[in-house]
DNA sequence: CTACAATCGGATAGGCGACTCCGGTTCCGA
DNA sequence: TCGGAACCGGAGTCGCCTATCCGATTGTAG
């Protein structure tokens, strides 16, 4: 009651060393382990996995939603950054397609977190808000350089070109195993994107 | 004992009448909870919807996975049906195309069957073989007539048009709320069905 | 109609996974 | 070095879900 100093605004923890570590460490089992055993491991597996004990786990993350989340968003992160880096070393009209080749290439992963998150009842678009902003930007910055350049059908929006990530990485899961099958595939994706509805076709 | 009338080769099952129309009561509501409860529904929930107790749901099915298998078959054997309709009604140069938008229309559902037995450790392959089997002969009959009327790229093959179908059906239930988005996907989609690599594009 | 037998259905076990309690240990400041 | 506080970890709790048992019910034959 007396001394309420609570610097909670939300980044403001002077977290202890190995606290930090473990946070970390969890982190980076987290997603291996949901990568692995998919995302409905048990939380004591990722525990074990990370040795640690089951309470630091929930220490760190209150429930398990909690947990995944944070490894979705640390992805969703990484995935700006690389889109952002792209965009500069390959041209516009390259960019957005070694994009979507980058993630289809390291993510038949993040596709089962936003299923799960779904299922758990949590407005995914919310929860990832902040890294999804900026996810979203990268990719709006892409399609409209691709756009520009002639390489992209140029009445593809946004949502469309997220949900032919989303639906692609599925193909790909699905077709694990057989990479012949995944690479006509992703020509069918590619060429569709690149075949306007009456506009030319650039190959 | 007079009137032994079995139609079934291998469930010799002489069911009563009550019981038959709760299997098939069951097997109603089971998709329909499944549909929209997601996979994860309980039991119990679909007992209550069935108006049925517990254990008849047990006793028609040992397992719930049984369950969920049984509701996939009869999905994916209505769509053999209807895909075979189609390659009569429509023309070999459609009936492909029409089969697939059946089948998205009818399905953001069937998905979520398969991705649940595959959790569960179910060789969806086999225990859908029965059904499957008489899938992928329609799918294929209907592929190889859409590409003798040259209207599909001819490199396609089966593994990667039923992984598309898949996808697709994700990237629509993404899309769940958007039609405009949604078209715009299908479109991307079906164009690069007919883009060939290198071959001609129909449109 | 009566009796038999199969089915029904609520109550019940058994297991699994998410989530807390308390003693032991480790870090940080004086 | 030493004290305190924060953190760690495994045992334990709670709730949900799948799957089973036995009395009540209902369909079917004679």
């Amino acid at each position: 009651m007396t001394s309420d100093q609570i610097p909670s605004v939300e980044g403001a923890k002077p977290l202890r060393a190995d606290a930090r570590r473990n946070r970390a460490r969890l982190l980076e089992v987290a997603e291996a382990v949901f990568a692995e055993r998919g995302t409905g491991a048990s939380t004591e597996e990722i525990a074990r996995e990370a040795k640690v004990g089951i309470a630091t786990v929930f220490r760190h993350f209150p429930t398990k939603e909690a947990l995944l989340e944070a490894v979705l968003v640390r992805r969703l992160e990484r995935l700006g950054e690389e889109g952002r880096r792209l965009a500069v070393e390959a041209g516009p009209a390259d960019a957005l397609f070694a994009f979507f080749d980058l993630v289809l290439d390291q993510s038949p992963v993040k596709n089962a977190f936003a299923a799960a998150l779904a299922d758990a009842g949590v407005d995914v678009r919310a929860a990832t808000s902040e890294a999804g902003r900026a996810l979203r930007e990268v990719l709006t910055a892409l399609l409209e350089d691709a756009q520009r350049a002639g390489v992209v059908r140029p009445d593809l929006e946004l949502p469309e070109l997220t949900a032919i990530l989303v639906g692609t990485c599925r193909m790909l899961e699905h077709l694990d195993g057989h990479p012949e099958s995944a690479k006509r595939a992703r020509a069918v994706v590619r060429d569709g994107l690149k075949a306007g509805a009456g506009a030319g076709v650039g190959v």
